[in-house]
RNA sequence: GGUCCCGUAGCUCAGUUGGAUAGAGCAGCAGAUUUCUAAUCUGCGGGUCAGGGGUUCGAAUCCCUUCGGGAUCACCA
């Protein structure tokens, strides 16, 4: 549709100045809102061609495209800047059209791309927290956008599911937790192994401190603690596929499945297959071994095997140790090597994962390059910021993790505050209500942490986010449901809506119905830029300041009462398409729309 | 120390490949048919785009440099 434009300045320099336009001369763009007009070509560019001033440059082309290209209907030049503006009929043209495409902005047809999502990937001791919001509504929206211009999409998640980690909260049960289960302690299984995470580092640091009383010395005794040497001679049990101990790791992993699994749920993500680090470790010391061979990687004299990347800029890495035992590294490598081949057509994948392992990424990527795999090169870590407390930083150590279970509850019940104050919510029935309250308390949630650019660290404020005033996800589904009742007041009083039925027909639109539609007009280019950018904030962004637009549209225009039927009609249509854009565009974050609240 | 990211209004954030007088929300102040849902809308105040230099018709944006914040540089994960 820009391409009218461009094709029109194309075709008039040509004409004009017998000038063929490279892409970096043909600058198009909104035109600003204190100028009148739509779209915006910058002349300066053209002056090289034209051998004009940039103000006769722009008064010939615009003469020019007044003239000679249909739609066009005015124009004006300030400065170095040529404004033209589209007639009605070009703007009622396109409101038609995309009134009829249900899935306006959405690709027609698949790219042929397949690509795979990975994110969450948690370890499995210790239940989600905030930082994980951030990365499940990431990798979510990122994966719902991709498919929205057409890719197929597999989503995965990879569950480092083994090492010392999990054995210390195996330690710790075994030890002090009396056979308890879910069950028995009313925990959720994730929060329960979670608790004994904890445990055992109490433990740990009791007998350390009485070991240092002796007279060790610090690194010593954290080695020498009698739950420390437990836990690696678990390990070490483990490793040996001792039975006991793998149906001790069994049992408290699907404890911890079984939490993360409602976590999930109410989060509202999901996977379409899960890899485990405890079967994709063993491909990635094969992978290891045959680059090895390959002659990819080298020995060095202890046994350990590396890579060296120092022509890359990189350093050297290690990818085995010399015990032959899997590093993190080596366990990536299998699973992204595992991937390829589950997946033969898989085009990349994108690793949602934060940004204090943006080297980890770099050396893998290489790495897999090194291995044969071509494809790495388009491999994308979609890094992420740290989400930070106002009282500081987020960290687990330091005791300040907000609960990804509580934080989602907490969200529900101060919607659940806020539509109490409001009143508008009587006579639903309590389930519903409950289910609403979700609705509004996530819509928060993941508004707040996907409209900030995902590789910026961004801090978390708790009050403001519930804070259902403003750039939030509340006020735009409030937007929304605002549409709803306008066309549910209509429908009561007309037997129905049916959008086809209304469509606009020579209805002249006013300022404020025009940017309205204007604004619908740029959503496949915004879709089109958030996809290319793996970004959410964009797809946010719009969806707020088109939801701004309808609400001073709606400030100050009669709808169902309009009493002219051209005006009526179209602003119903108008009404109606802003809804279905608002709420496919927020699908694409992963929040949803209610119909009342 | 090397590498990477960030620094925009009191606060939280936008700002396409360099374009016009740098924009929103919150907070503050002043207003609006108490409705087709006011969880809204309109207006006002608030800026050395961290500092300095460079590139050019034109820089928040690109380059250099200084300062400030963060991450990373393990046979940890």
């Amino acid at each position: 549709m820009q391409a009218i434009v461009g094709v029109a300045v194309r075709k008039a320099c040509s004409d004009l100045f017998s000038a063929v336009l490279t892409d970096g001369q043909l600058q198009l763009q909104k035109t600003r809102k204190e100028f009148p007009g739509h779209f915006t070509v910058v002349v300066f560019p053209l002056t090289k061609i034209s051998k004009l001033s940039p103000e006769a440059t722009g008064e010939l082309l615009g003469n020019y495209m007044v003239e000679q290209v249909p739609y066009v209907s005015a124009f004006n030049v300030v400065k170095g800047f040529l404004n033209v503006s589209m007639s009605q009929d070009f703007w009622s043209g396109f409101f038609t059209e995309a009134l009829a495409n249900a899935r306006f902005g959405f690709a027609q047809e698949a790219s042929g791309s397949h690509v795979m999502v990975e994110y969450s990937s948690p370890n499995t001791n210790k239940p989600l927290h905030l930082g994980h919001l951030r990365n499940n509504f990431l990798g979510y929206s990122v994966s719902e956008i991709l498919k929205a211009v057409g890719h197929r999409v597999t989503k995965v998640q990879i569950i480092n599911d083994r090492g010392i980690h999990i054995c210390k909260s195996m330690v710790a049960w075994k030890n002090f937790g009396n056979g308890e289960t879910p069950e028995t302690s009313g925990l959720k299984g994730d929060k329960l192994v979670g608790k004994y995470y904890v445990e055992f580092d109490k433990a740990h640091k009791a007998q350390m401190k009485e070991l240092v009383a002796t007279g060790m010395d610090e690194e010593r005794a954290a080695q020498q603690t009698s739950v420390m040497q437990q836990a690696q001679e678990m390990l070490r049990l483990w490793e040996a596929r001792d039975k006991e101990t793998i149906e001790l790791w069994t049992m408290m992993n699907s404890w911890v499945y079984e939490g993360f699994t409602s976590t999930y749920q109410a989060m509202g993500v999901n996977f379409d297959k899960l890899y485990y680090e405890s079967n994709t470790y063993i491909n990635g010391k094969e992978e290891v071994e045959k680059g090895l061979a390959a002659g990819a990687f080298f020995k060095k004299e202890d046994g350990s095997i590396w890579v060296d990347l120092t022509d890359e800029g990189l350093d050297q890495k290690a990818l085995l140790r010399k015990d032959g035992t899997a590093m993190y590294i080596t366990q990536d490598i299998g699973t992204a090597i595992l991937r390829f081949h589950d997946f033969p057509d898989l085009a990349y994948q994108i690793y949602t994962v934060g940004n204090e392992q943006e080297y980890h990424f770099k050396v893998l990527f290489k790495v897999l390059k090194k291995l044969g795999f071509e494809k790495a090169d388009q491999c994308y870590h979609l890094s992420y910021g740290m989400v930070e407390l106002p009282e500081g930083k987020m960290k687990s150590r330091e005791g300040t993790v907000v609960d990804a279970d509580d934080l989602m509850e907490e969200m529900a019940a101060v919607a659940h505050e806020v539509s109490a104050e409001q009143g508008k919510l009587e006579g639903l029935p309590e389930v519903e209500k409950k289910q609403l309250y979700h609705t509004i308390g996530m819509a928060a949630l993941k508004y707040f942490l996907l409209r900030v650019d995902p590789k910026k660290n961004m801090l978390f404020n708790p009050k403001e986010s519930i804070d259902f005033n403003g750039n939030t996800g509340p006020s735009v589904q409030y937007t929304f449901v605002r549409t709803r009742a306008i066309l549910r007041r209509y429908a009561e009083a007309n037997a129905g809506f049916d959008a086809s039925k209304v469509m606009p027909t020579g209805h002249a639109m006013s300022e404020a119905e025009l940017d309205v539609v204007a604004k619908i007009y740029e959503w496949p280019s915004v879709l089109e830029l958030a996809a290319a950018s793996y970004n959410p904030a964009d797809v946010a962004h719009y969806c707020y300041d088109l939801a701004k637009l309808y609400n001073a549209f709606y400030q100050d225009h009669q709808i169902v009462r309009e009493a002219n039927e051209g005006a009526r009609h179209f602003r119903l249509a108008l009404t109606h398409k802003t809804g279905e854009v608002i709420r496919q565009g927020m699908s694409l974050l992963g929040i949803a729309m209610p119909d009342r609240m």
